[in-house]
DNA sequence: CGAGCCGTTGATATCACTCAAACTACGTGG
DNA sequence: CCACGTAGTTTGAGTGATATCAACGGCTCG
């Protein structure tokens, strides 16, 4: 079963026995995504949660008239659709891949059976669920009181932090600047401005997907709403 | 014991025994809280979690500048600080009391063992977690894609939902309008200048702290983005 | 080669924040 | 009973930042 070690490489289940994982592994399936895939969408009835194996996507909320609120981008390992299986029954948002790659498939009921049988795995999943909180008080903060040269920086900073297995100053944005206008809740035009601003006044160089830091303190302080752009 | 009739009445509990609570009651204890107290600060070392169980928090993150952003207001039987019992250990915003009351203070380890034990209040949890996690995936939007009039009668439509105990269109606010405009993520006086251009067009009609809508279609439309102020 | 997505730049208008001031309601203490 | 302070709220005027509309060049992919 090659889904197996599959699972097992999943932090949420790494406390499972090979028998637990087994077990999971009987009831979940694995699918190709495409870039553009939609794994579901918000409103939509819970049949399970969705565990990228590869690839990248984006969860949002729509607007009628087109735009949207990028709410995560999740990469592989990270479990998507889980509040759907705990309250509600139907997904608060959209998922769409945004890279191609494969997802895992876990229907609610295994999830809830497993749940119920190991507490290590409730922990696991209320981590999870608590760290995704997290990551939501920090957005929420940064939309309320920052402005988007303020959340830029902010950004860079936190992505030089998650990538320092190279201890250079160089962060690769691992998303397309209009997804990453999204993620930062503006328009791609004002992340472009920003940016040229950051170039032009010398604490960042670009270099296509590459964003070379030149000047950290000044962008601490500007995210710290010290300084100005 | 009062406790253990406090804590039967809070939903998160509602699945556990007599024995259960009793030994919940035994680890934990109620304390006042004059409006204006701190529950806990963004950062500092989480002991555990709170549960008022009479009176209004607000949850909040503070810039140096003294801003702040509002994250919730909790009532009655809502838990405050789970986050940090499960990931990372401290919590991730500050709590403070905008109305006296009495809040309940569970001590993390009490909880995890409680939780350990009983599957059932291990949902409950999830649940909590997940409807949380419901209302900032709400907020993120509002935030990101609607302006100020919208946010506010989206606010008003949603608190007239749930006071539908009386079935007349009045919304009374349980909370200060300065403290209102921060849950909206907007300052003082744009909110006031909303609700006045709301008063002068007709939909509603103010009051102190009651709104009486007068015409919701209006409300309803400008929330969806179709019509303006 | 054309279509479509991505990214940049410019011009414009509008929204909302900031600063500043007055006005209310409320409770306290003289 | 009134003067006073505080907290909450409203209004005005000015300014800055961002969204929007529009046009353009580059790129990939069918």
């Amino acid at each position: 079963m090659p889904l197996c070690d599959d699972i097992k490489n999943i932090a949420l289940f790494a406390t499972l026995t090979d028998q637990q994982c087994k077990s999971l592994a009987a009831s979940c399936h694995a699918s190709s995504c495409p870039k553009g895939t939609l794994l579901f969408s918000e409103g939509s009835e819970a049949a399970g949660i969705y565990i990228m194996l590869s690839g990248r996507v984006k969860i949002f909320r729509a607007a009628p008239d087109g735009r949207e609120a990028v709410l995560h981008v999740f990469g592989p390992g990270e479990p998507l659709g889980e509040v759907a299986v705990f309250q509600g029954g139907k997904y608060p948002a959209s998922a769409e891949c945004v890279e191609t790659g494969k997802a895992l498939f876990l229907p609610r009921k295994a999830l809830r059976e497993a749940i119920s049988k190991d507490p290590g795995l409730a922990f696991n999943m209320l981590a999870a669920l608590s760290s995704r909180l997290r990551a939501f008080v920090a957005k929420v903060e940064t939309l309320t009181l920052m402005e988007t040269p303020q959340r830029l920086a902010a950004y860079l900073l936190l992505a030089s932090e998650e990538q320092k297995n190279e201890n250079t100053d160089v962060v690769h944005l691992d998303v397309s600047k209009s997804l990453l206008a999204g993620i930062l809740g503006t328009a791609r035009e004002t992340l472009s401005r920003c940016l040229g601003r950051m170039v032009e006044q010398g604490s960042i160089r670009l270099e296509g997907r590459k964003v070379f830091i030149l000047d950290r303190a000044f962008l601490e302080e500007l995210a710290k709403g010290t300084e100005n752009l």
